[in-house]
DNA sequence: CTTGACCTTACAGTTAAGGAAAGGTTTATG
DNA sequence: CATAAACCTTTCCTTAACTGTAAGGTCAAG
């Protein structure tokens, strides 16, 4: 199968699928004469695998090794929960700051009149000339 | 003021300056004979302003147009609202991606027993060789 | 025979910097 | 005065996960 066909049937866009095979992920054979990738339906079984993987949020690298221990008979499940975990624990902090954002943000726009006047408090508070206004600027100050 | 002091002024490393002067953020002046930077006083509170729009989550696009705005006696207050109405319904949208992997991370992490056998929810949730099974996964398949 | 749809490689660009190399300047100290 | 530490400079490479573009080879249809 070539490349257009694996893309179609694993749902990846062709760059992708030379990506994947630059970085080691899926290795296709090559066709004799014309040196085009000849997709096995294994190779297409992995990239689909791969697409679900990405969807839900995975790293590549992490990619790399959930598809690591599907090939593995010998794997553990405990390995594959152990990487769900991390993720869902990635997840939660990164909700936690986006959730803080948000809060930030509203706060900005709510206090903001957003009128033809040139007066805005949201400029204000991002330019802070002394760290007595807007309170809530003082939680994120730490990179 | 050269860079080290004008870095520890706005909170922000000294490589980041010379890439926000490589992009056209704040250009200091240069210091004759020896070529250092030379941060004004005015350069460092535009530092310091970038440095806060930053922290709440505008991208350095988005943060040189608040600059603008800030630099800009006949700017509207409207404007600077947009921005931050924007940039709060990119973050409730992360959100809601973020909840739906959350969602389906913790389906698949509840539905696997964890252990030292070889066969495992998770692995097949994402194998998925037919499409019955795990009925969450089909509606992430947008990309 | 040519047109269009495939396929190939290689290189540059994206975001927002971080790191390293190689070297010039200034300041503190012996 | 010499020198070493602590600054500063530029340039290039690296990150993640691709996407876009250029320039060209191949294949099937009409």
């Amino acid at each position: 199968m070539n490349i257009g066909q694996a893309a179609t049937q694993s749902g990846l866009p062709v760059k992708t699928l030379r990506y994947y095979e630059e970085i080691g992920l899926v290795q296709p054979a090559r066709m004799a004469g014309n040196d085009y990738r000849d997709y096995s339906a294994v190779d297409v079984e992995h990239l689909r695998f791969l697409q679900r993987a990405r969807a839900v949020g995975f790293s590549l690298e992490v990619c790399r090794e959930l598809l690591d221990l599907y090939r593995d008979e010998n794997r553990r499940c405990s390995q594959v929960k152990k990487l769900v975990l991390e993720k869902i624990e990635q997840v939660e902090t990164q909700l936690q700051e986006l959730h803080a954002l948000k809060s930030i943000l509203s706060d900005m726009a709510n206090g903001c009149a957003g009128d033809e006047s040139a007066d805005c408090t949201i400029i204000e508070a991002l330019a802070q000339p002394k760290p007595s206004f807007m309170p809530f600027m003082l939680v994120e100050s730490s990179s």
